[in-house]
RNA sequence: GGGCCGGUAGCUCAGUUAGGGAGAGCGUCUGGCUUUUAACCAGAUGGUCGGGGGUUCAACUCCCUCCCGGCCCGCCA
């Protein structure tokens, strides 16, 4: 592997930010306009956030070429001629509600295993096939995420026959193929042929290729068992011919046909790529398929609360699951960070992200003071992250914003955010209620969580709580004094005084007024907030009369 | 066993490319806001830069070695 082609070395350059490495390799690169960015998975089941690399690393890469005045075209396959080699525990609908296995036909699923995910009926009835259903959930997925991208059906390029050139130069050249292949695989034997058939009888893609005619443009196979992670899936003996569209190139040598047939120049990968198929994929782009490889290069895999995403163990979460309480831009982010970093994305620590994310916003407009290579980055990056670049956005602290999610009143939140100055006076109006959508993302947080943020005003029904004499006494005297109407630094005062009048210790009292509106220990300053309440209302609750 | 990537404060992370001051945010602590109540302000605290060795006037940074975590070196993708 050269230099150029080594999907590390693209990234160790002087830039402070990747994506400027990336880019200045790809224009070396390119042969000119439109550039091509790719990305690509099997929709072998639930999309997840460890997805969005294969989304948002190319999406920045090309958002940074677009501003470096290329035209610059996204693309994502969709590998949906592989095999559905297991089963997964749980799918979901088109909503992206999770869905139990037993709650649609796992039998049916059962009988086609080995088949390609688009010959696999869809288990929820609504796509044409299991592969159409968990593309068509990927796609809007990334549509979440703002980004346009251009899926492509791999299954579509071989049946439509944007594949079949390559696929008959690989045939024609197998001997060539199985000598490069080998070199990366000990399983590469000498009746090797890189060709998945389509039985024509069961529909499984068999190995078994046993005559290849070029000139008639058909292989011959024999429906043979094929291994999946330790199963054995069985062949049905059938014997046939088919074309060259109907059926499959090993991995290997599909990934550096992608990249001929969609004219790739650049593509991310994770890192389990890194040491295997992306070495012997630029060997075979160059030896067999007679393509020059794209721009590669490496990300690492990033932990969900410390733990590997896994779909079988249950550990995942979706993008639409994510954007419920975090923002598009605040995601992006997270995905524009150095790629070679091990990270952990963390839900219950998700604060700490959007802080990050509100400091390198705030770098960027210069209203922190900064070291330069954040500030570096910050330019390049921000910009990229955003819909539209605007100083007079506002950011309300993500804990603040939770905060302000005890209520659902709209008024009082504004109110809370601007007396605790995190909404200008001459704040625009868009910029306002912009930063009140993070309290909604931020109260959901909370409740996902059940972390200290998760309390609520209860004011349907009073929560049930008993009281000794001199608190309910004093609760009494205090419904008395926010009657006679006063502010809430008025009555945060007088909750002092009365606790010292009737001898209860400050912080029970305060705790009896948590537990009597948010059925709770503890909460938000309580002066400032009953004075936002209805009156009527708070001075009921404190007699407990409702 | 071999290769590759990562390991910087309690937490999340910059900084390492071209060797010279160890940093930020959060947390914690203290103080302020007439009055402790998770919001605001100020200050402080905090790290053997994974361990050890080497090169150097000088090492988080370069070299060697070891430890920890992940991935690859079967199939599949």
């Amino acid at each position: 592997m050269t230099e150029r082609t080594d999907p590390y070395a693209v990234l160790d350059t002087d830039h402070a930010f990747w994506a400027d490495a990336v880019a200045d390799a790809v224009e070396q690169h390119s042969d000119g306009d439109p550039i091509v960015i790719k990305g690509g998975v099997s929709p072998s089941g639930v999309p997840h956030i460890g997805h969005a690399n294969e989304i948002l690393r190319c999406y920045i890469v090309a958002e940074l070429l677009r501003e470096r005045g290329h035209e610059v075209r996204q693309v994502f396959t969709s590998d949906d001629r592989d095999r559905l080699r297991a089963i997964p525990r749980r799918l979901a609908d088109l909503d992206g509600n999770l869905v139990g296995l037993g709650e649609v036909d796992a039998g049916a699923l059962g009988r086609n295993l080995g088949k390609p995910y688009t010959d696999v009926p869809d288990p929820f009835g609504c796509c044409d096939s299991y592969g159409a259903h968990f593309t068509e959930l990927l796609r809007r997925e990334t549509e979440k995420l703002g980004v346009d991208v251009e899926f492509v059906s791999n299954t579509e390029l071989y049946e439509s026959g944007q594949f079949e050139d390559v696929t008959r130069r690989v045939l024609e050249h197998r001997e060539q193929a199985r000598a490069t292949l080998a070199e990366y695989q000990n399983k590469v034997d000498d009746d090797y042929v890189p060709f998945f058939a389509r039985c024509s009888d069961c529909g499984q893609l068999t190995e078994t290729i046993t005559d290849v005619d070029l000139d008639a443009g058909t292989v011959s196979y024999r429906c043979t068992d094929a291994e999946a992670g330790g199963d054995t899936i069985d062949g049905c003996g059938h014997e046939g011919t088919t074309d060259l569209r109907d059926g499959k190139l090993p991995w290997r040598f599909e990934w550096p046909a992608q990249w001929k047939v969609l004219g790739v120049d650049f593509e991310p990968f994770g890192k389990d790529h890194a040491e295997g198929s992306w070495p012997s994929g630029v060997d075979i782009a160059r030896n067999v398929v007679d393509v020059e490889p794209p721009v590669g290069m490496v990300y690492e895999w990033f932990t969900l609360e410390g733990e590997a995403l896994s779909s079988s163990e249950g550990n995942i979460v979706t993008v639409g699951e994510v954007l419920d309480i975090l923002e598009p831009e605040v995601f992006r982010y997270f995905f524009g960070k150095e790629p070679l970093k091990q990270r952990d994305f963390s839900i219950e620590r998700i604060d700490q992200l959007v802080d990050e994310f509100d400091r390198l916003e705030a770098v960027y407009f210069d209203e922190v003071a900064a070291e330069d290579s954040e500030r570096e980055l910050a330019e390049r990056l921000y910009p990229l992250l955003v819909d539209e670049v605007r100083e007079e956005r506002v950011r309300i602290p993500y804990t603040f914003a939770a905060v302000l999610g005890m209520t659902d009143d709209p008024e009082l939140r504004e109110e809370i955010a601007r007396r605790e100055g995190h909404i200008p006076d001459d704040a625009p109006e868009w910029a306002i209620e912009e930063a009140l959508s993070r309290v909604r993302r931020a109260r959901e947080w909370a409740r996902i969580t059940e972390n200290a943020f998760d309390y609520e005003l209860k004011r349907a029904e009073m929560p049930e709580a008993e009281f000794d004499d001199p608190t309910a006494a004093a609760l009494d005297d205090l419904a008395e004094f926010v009657a006679e109407g006063h502010d809430g630094e008025e009555i945060q005062a007088e909750i002092f005084d009365l606790a010292e009048e009737y001898d209860v210790p400050v912080g029970e009292f305060f705790g009896a007024g948590y537990r009597l509106f948010f059925d709770d220990d503890e909460g938000p300053k309580l002066g400032p907030f009953l004075a936002r309440l209805d009156q009527e209302f708070v001075v009921d609750r404190l007699r407990r009369e409702r």
